[in-house]
DNA sequence: TGTACATCAGTGAACGCGCGTTCACTGATGTAC
DNA sequence: TGTACATCAGTGAACGCGCGTTCACTGATGTAC
């Protein structure tokens, strides 16, 4: 990207994307406000026009992060319906890929070790992503009878957990460790389990 | 612990003591090897007596944590023989308890970001601790017939995934983040309704 | 029991480094007339 | 179309800081005689 002249332009987005590709290659650990600046083209000073410091900066790229995230769970689920078991599936599946996709901005939300309630709109934007695998899982939840169906928040945190030691343990640059399956794999067969023990697919498929 | 004398007596376990302290109190990023040294009330030099230096140390201190680990599970599966089904169940319990009891060496070990393949002594005690999972898992499938049972691998990933992440999301300081039930509840529910779906505990229970 | 001496754990000063943050500034941009 | 001027995004130098690591050293400990 040429950068002309005095002014930047869009400092600020380039900045977000900066400080995501250092999360990404580095780690949590490894991002330095001053280091994004240079990766912009910018002095670390600069970055003080757009963000209140390092901190803020790693809350705005996981405030992006989150919501791409649930943009991409409410699409998938909504290209599940009118199943509501596709759905869910879909949802889960759209975790994952967040995670391989996403990666730099994964790491900001979940590794990084800022609050979801350090602003306001990263709150809002966080507690929309949950919403979405909530809704996702009340609709399932429809096709149990009503004496032996569990909280939907329940159900969703059920695979929201799954999901994401899935994501930590092995799809992520888990260091060393060794992915014994591919992780879309395993994600995929134990959710099915899951939801076999749940009564809503048949025991034998 | 009272200082005395010029020779510390027990510098290397202190050093490891303090690091644990020091990663469970402020994350894996907060920990530096001088608080380390101060901590255990000595130059930050004298810890290059002990340590090839900082990440030497916290490698030190996520063995040690792989070390209880693994013991631990060892036990819980031990203690619930010879029931495979209570072996299992107590195992996936002391994944979470491990994670309340010793959270400092749950940090070095998952969070800390140093790979299990850093010291050979590290790689050999972390595939310990999985050999004890995959065990309780392999068990376990015995009790099922053998053209619907998955590898004991994938069964053991699934459960350990699912345990994962129910401590990272809902059970650590995971900063802000709302725990809709007690992570115990969750945990147990999840691996009791995946157990169901397994055909390991009968539907309706 | 006493002395000489080797060992080695810990000292303390020093290093170079990159960090986050501040400040008065400068130069590009866009608007008013 | 041209000029004056306000705005404000980015500069560059400076700061104090704590870090990890090195080095020659010192003083406690334990062993040999």
């Amino acid at each position: 990207m040429p950068k002309r002249g005095y002014h930047h332009g869009n400092l600020r987005q380039a900045l977000v994307e900066a400080a995501l590709k250092l999360v990404e290659e580095k780690g949590p650990a490894g991002f330095t406000l001053s280091e994004a600046a240079r990766e912009a083209g910018v002095t670390p000073a600069a970055v003080y026009r757009h963000f209140e410091g390092r901190e803020d900066l790693i809350a705005e790229a996981a405030r992006q992060g989150y919501e791409i995230f649930a943009d991409l769970m409410d699409y998938a689920f909504q290209s599940g319906q009118p199943s509501a078991l596709a759905s869910f599936e879909a949802t889960g599946r759209a975790y994952l890929a967040f995670a391989r996709k996403y990666p730099g901005h994964y790491v900001a939300m979940f590794e990084s070790g800022i609050s979801v309630n350090r602003t306001p709109e990263l709150a809002v934007v966080a507690a929309r992503a949950s919403a979405v695998l909530e809704k996702a899982a009340a609709a399932l939840s429809e096709h149990i009878p009503p004496e032996k169906r569990p909280p939907a928040a329940m159900f969703s945190a059920h695979i929201w957990a799954m999901s994401h030691g899935v994501v930590e343990l092995f799809a992520r640059g888990a260091p060393g460790r060794t992915a014994p399956f591919p992780p879309e794999e395993l994600l995929e067969s134990g959710i099915g389990i899951y939801l076999r023990g749940m009564g809503l697919i048949p025991p034998d498929s």
